[in-house]
DNA sequence: ACCTATTGATAACG
DNA sequence: TCGTTATCAATAGGT
């Protein structure tokens, strides 16, 4: 769907294909994201890509929705196929009990998504929310911890080469000045304390532009470049 | 990508949602088979309609694909947390497979609740947030849906009330005015409207679905006190 | 289900 | 990887 018309046969060069795999694998999440909201569907979607690299979408849980879909395999498939025998009560029962406990859990699960939500009472639903709201709180408030730790350790960062660079300028009295690199530090610092209030969603979406969920690479969130002068 | 573009949100009208749910859905199937097709990606998407339908595709065996995702998942998620003893692969195989799901399930809901969030990165809470705001929304709706049900019950009770009375009262030419009954059953429908507060869409659903579904008369959890004339 | 005006996705290129 | 742009594909709303 573009400047001409791509043959659905396997990219044989492993450059295009990986350029073409990153677009369509973002378009096609988004669609499946979009699917789930739109029309209320459980939306399980697992990628992966030709070296192994693994992607993954679902609307609730992953686990949930592949147990969904093993049990609704195994009810239209082989109904019966193997009863597990009655020598195995003893173990039913640990299994049984398992069971219960886990689909009790997962019901719960559900009903904190607002789903099967039918059945409950209004004080239930009540308490429901209290939870729902005081998990919230929690999480925003974890979200912004780690947040303020990321952008504390960038300014350590900071500091400790700006410290390394006015080093190296008293032992190199030629050398250029470093008011830039300090003028960088001072403005991180600034930026910091503005957007320390309850809106760290616009620091989120300033650093965050570009990345998507599907790809970890590696562990830094937020990587912040400081211009070194040689 | 139409006439006009569509809000990502849940369809509330059902027949709607249902067009929109073929349209997409198959759209989705397309460009999943593209992709695996095109970048030799091993794909595979599990769709449950709001209905409970299953819908599936799988570029190889769907079975190998979600075993090769929970391998996957059980290697980056936690690589040497407890090593459960390797003369356990036997019962592994269903018993164990059940403890990790219930371990899972109820890790998730104490952290929805708050807790033990030291771990998750900022997009795993990104994504809490994302679905606790999900939840919540939902478990408000229906609760508000649920009070609406009550109140229109209510009201059509105390409806029905007062034509009772009237009926009395032209039975009975020397018994008192009931304009006082009529009185309270007006404050009522005022109450109603004035429930509503900010979130007009939601009432408008709640309205919608209280007048459509069958009215519950007993069971009320919100008494509303008539004054009956003798 | 079919029809189109639009919007969205994306192939090729820089 | 990222941005741009010409083009094609998906689809929202109607019939």
């Amino acid at each position: 769907m573009a400047r001409e018309r791509r043959a659905i046969r396997r990219i044989e060069s492993a450059a295009a294909r990986q350029v073409t795999f990153s677009k369509r694998r973002r378009g096609l999440f988004k669609k499946a994201e979009e699917l789930s909201v739109l029309c209320d569907a459980d939306v399980s979607l697992i990628v992966f890509s030709s070296t192994g690299k693994l992607s993954q979408f679902a609307s609730s849980s992953m686990n949930e929705i592949i147990d969904k879909y093993t049990t609704h395999s195994k009810n239209l498939g082989k109904p019966d196929h193997q009863r597990p025998s009655i020598d195995l009560n003893l173990e039913h029962s640990k299994y049984s009990s398992l069971n219960e406990q886990l689909a009790e859990a997962s019901l719960q699960l559900r009903q904190m998504r607002g789903e099967e939500l039918e059945g409950l009472s209004v004080e239930e639903l009540q308490q429901m929310e209290k939870n729902l709201e005081a998990g919230l709180q929690r999480v925003l408030c974890t979200k912004d911890r780690q947040f303020m730790e990321e952008i504390s350790a960038l300014q350590q960062k900071g500091i400790q080469l700006a410290e390394d660079n006015t080093r190296m300028r008293n032992q190199m009295p030629r050398a250029p000045t470093t008011a830039g690199m300090l003028a960088v530090a001072h403005d991180t610092e600034i930026n910091v304390l503005a957007e320390d209030g309850q809106s760290s969603e616009s620091v989120m979406t300033a650093l965050h532009s570009g990345s998507s969920q599907a790809d970890n690479d590696d562990g830094s969130d937020i990587s912040l470049k400081l211009g070194l002068l040689p």
